[in-house]
This record gives C-alpha cells, sequence and structure tokens, in this order.
DNA sequence: ACACAATGTAAGGTTATGTTGACATAGTCA
DNA sequence: TGACTATGTCAACATAACCTTACATTGTGT
C-alpha cells in the first residue's frame, strides 16, 4: 500500500507530531505509516480521510 | 466499522464461500467481517471495494 | 558552531486480523 | 429420510498493526 501522507502534510505545513496529534496515534505510527512500514488500519485510514477531505482511495494505493 | 457486505453479495447471489474465493481469503474471514467481528485490513478492504466496483466509503462506514 | 525541531529507527509489548480445522444448525432437494 | 449447502461459531495459532520508550540522525535558524 502506497500512500500520499507525506505530501499532504507537507501541503499543511504539519509534523509528524501535530498530523499524530489530530489522528490521535502516536508520532512513530504516523513515520511508520509514511515510510511505509506497515498500513494503517481501516478505522485509521478513514480518519486520515476525514481530516485530508478526500475520498480514501485518493491517499491511498496498490 | 459497519459494511454492506451481506447486502451487496446477496445481490450477487454469493455465498461466503465463493466471495472469499473472489478475495482470496478464508470463508470465516468474509464471515467474520460481515458479522462484524473485526474490521477488514487495509489491502482487503481495496480488493473488496474494486470488486464490488464502488469506492471503500460506500461499503464501509463509522 | 550550537541549540533545537523534525524525522527515522529500534526493542519489546499488546491487540487486531487472518489462517486452518472442526462442529452445530437450518434450509433445500432428490 | 438422507445428502448437500450455507451460515455461524469456536479454538489454536501466526502475523500485522499499533503502542511506548528511547536514541540517532538530519534539517533549520541564530
Amino acid at each position: 500500500m502506497n500512500n500520499r501522507l507525506k505530501v499532504l502534510r507537507a501541503e499543511r505545513n504539519w509534523s509528524q507530531a501535530e498530523l499524530a496529534l489530530r489522528l490521535d496515534v502516536s508520532r512513530q505510527a504516523v513515520n511508520a505509516i509514511e515510510t511505509g512500514k506497515h498500513d494503517p488500519s481501516l478505522p485509521l485510514a478513514f480518519r486520515i480521510a476525514r481530516l485530508f477531505e478526500m475520498p480514501v482511495e485518493e491517499i491511498f494505493h496498490d
């Protein structure tokens, strides 16, 4: 699973810590997703999509 | 996470076993998702969406 | 150069997701 | 009735996801 998290975050000038806070996960969890270490759970993927106000499919691929 | 799997499957007259085959998971995994025992992983959610040819958001809620 | 913020990474743990195998129940059909 | 299908469920297990704590590295600004 590829994702555009890093770009979307950069567009908003958020740090990983800031994003983590908004998603209610640890900064390391955000980092792990961005660096492709693992995929988010479905509920977390939905929280991410809602936060960036776009469909899940526009953030995650493959 | 709520989902419309059971309905979508019924619309196509597929058994859980048939759906499981198409998704390349066990029948029990399909059953567990339908009965709300757990959420699918993000990759599996994408496979489901692709199979039913609709956005992830139209199948899963909450 | 120095301090500090941001990011990457690692170890060790808990919970979630998915597997196989097995069994119970209800419905269908020859 | 007896065989078969679909569904729900359980147990035991493996791996993935996510957590915390901690430390290393990289980037930024004075």
